[in-house]
DNA sequence: CTGAAAGCGCTTACAG
DNA sequence: CTGAAAGCGCTTACAG
């Protein structure tokens, strides 16, 4: 009953069993023969005491801490529960830690930020799209924290594996369903985050599905949505407001969270989908399919991404070299909001 | 360019700057004055060298992680996403990193069980619901580490602060609404995990309600959900097998996420909600005014649990005392897998 | 197989 | 305002 610290030491056990730190230290890492007598008598000792080994002196004094770092631009989209659980699977299965932290570098200049993550509490984290710029990345990467990013391509010339998902042909497809299967030709597209990758390729998909029909690209049926349901909602509403908006008969949601807000902001205007407008998406949330009507979109097999993307970064922690690029296929799911009959 | 460590530390800034270690630390934590000419050599230093602090050093020498843990029983449900929100905001708000696991106490013995989270690597912990045994708690409670539940209660007199939701109330009237409106009889219960509290107190609601209305109690009407989709889903289609399966009019799915199998398994066998069975669910999740028909629920606001129950913990890290109890108040959100038009 | 001792990279009385 | 030194709780050559 010592007034300075409530917790058990490997000292207090080490006294208590009569025997040097250093014994019960290779007793508990097992990485040295400890005969069986020392052995049982630490044993004992460590759970009448109810040790707990120190988890950050051990990290300080193996130089390891254990822990991968998650860095996510947000936690609003339901897109990031089933990247978490393939990310945690993988993760706890290796007995590390995970740290998960937000960041939207930016917000805010470079001038004294502090990261949530970096080497200084992880080692080797997991970077999630847009979370930090290219610039951040480098700097990180130039001090080796491995690292593996996700939904997103490092800067030209810099490796580091990356894990991703095939955006372009799958949204070119899409949209050619919506011109050659339902004759649309003024199809909206609701763009994703501003330099985000997945939204970029969506869109030079979306592009090269026009030009593929000679259909001139046209720039006032651009809209912002951000792959969040109410940004993509407040947009579509303030432009049906505008009196004398262009006409459309679709919208290429950008992602199927935003695909919601449109459904809403369309049914506020008395607009029927498909009917009057179909609506495609992308992701194949959990929701899509119980949608109304159900959402045609594209799977993307996101708990898959975070399985690799951790398998990855693992590789690299262990010093073998993990591909490079790994892009994961996705597939084009006909529902019913693109006008399509039940399936 | 030493061969032992890439790092730079503090020893480093201290001789390139040309003053002790000791000054540097108090320049980086600003707690103690450091003259203005040391501090610009300090910060230029710093900066050439490109120093970050080591965390886990500082962690040991404070005794204090800057992290807090949170315990969940798994990551499949979307229930998990909102609650992730709340609670990592007020997390980074404080400046604390979080540290997420996943942990099914029941499923191995509790010998040598080495815990993903506890005081070794976090200065408090979240515990949702059954990742923790009762057990399990005391144990960490009795070793003082701070702690606040989430969707669980501590065993009688252990003094725990805890934030959940109003089950029972709500669930009774959620069933009273679907005797007393829409005439159902023989509603079907699909049950949460085992001995979870949530999943007790909705039972004790809806039995409440059947009492309330002289139905008796019929075990064969009570099925085995988990909370979970595919649970749900399964159950209930092998319930529907059953050639001579006993009758019933309605479904309260213990959760919307039950509620969506239950909506696959009722169609499957050429049911129709709400014509031939009414569905309701519980949580409100993001998903349920979207299903077909939209799901009639009571809505509960689970990222502000998230919220509530990390400011509690940070109270009790700031040595202030919580509230023991925070119930949040639940909502009947009526829609139409009750019966009911559009509202 | 076992122990004494140095080291991991910080912080903070204590003395000046 | 500043520095020398001890300490945080582990691990691991080194010597026996």
């Amino acid at each position: 009953m010592t007034k300075r610290s409530s917790s058990v030491t490997i000292r207090d056990v080490a006294r208590q069993a009569g025997v040097s730190v250093a014994t019960v230290s290779r007793y508990l890492n097992q990485n040295a023969p400890v005969s069986e007598p020392l052995s049982e008598r630490i044993q004992q000792v460590m759970e009448e005491l109810a040790y707990v080994p120190e988890a950050t002196a051990r990290q300080l004094a193996l130089r390891k801490k254990h822990t991968i770092g998650l860095l996510l631009t947000n936690l609003h989209n339901d897109f990031f529960a089933p990247l978490l659980a393939g990310i945690e699977g993988v993760v706890s299965e290796k007995g590390y830690n995970l740290l998960v932290a937000t960041c939207r570098p930016h917000l805010y200049s470079d001038n004294g930020v502090q990261f949530p993550l970096g080497s200084h509490n992880t080692d080797g984290m997991l970077v999630f799209a847009d979370s930090l710029t290219d610039e951040q990345i480098a700097r990180f990467h130039a001090r080796r924290l491995p690292m593996v990013l996700i939904h997103k391509t490092p800067a030209p010339g810099v490796q580091i594996p990356f894990v991703t998902v095939e955006n372009k042909a799958a949204s070119r497809k899409l949209v050619d369903h919506l011109i050659t299967v339902h004759g649309c030709g003024r199809i909206i597209l609701m763009r994703g985050p501003e330099h985000q990758e997945d939204s970029y390729w969506r869109e030079i998909g979306y592009r090269a599905a026009l030009d593929d029909h000679g259909i001139p690209f046209d720039e006032s049926l651009i809209l912002r949505g951000a792959f969040e349901r109410e940004v993509a909602y407040n947009t579509l509403k303030t432009f049906l407001q505008e009196p004398n908006h262009p006409p459309f008969d679709a919208v290429f949601a950008g992602d199927d969270d935003a695909a919601i807000g449109i459904y809403d902001a369309l049914r506020e205007v008395g607009l029927r989908v498909p009917e009057d407008v179909r609506v495609v998406g992308f992701d194949d949330s959990r929701m899509a399919p119980f949608l109304t009507p159900p959402l045609t979109t594209v799977r993307a097999p996101t708990e898959q991404v975070g399985r690799s993307a951790a398998h990855h970064l693992f590789q690299l922690l262990e010093g073998s070299l993990p591909e490079l690029a790994t892009v994961h296929a996705t597939e084009m799911i006909i529902r019913q909001s693109c006008g399509c009959q039940d399936v």
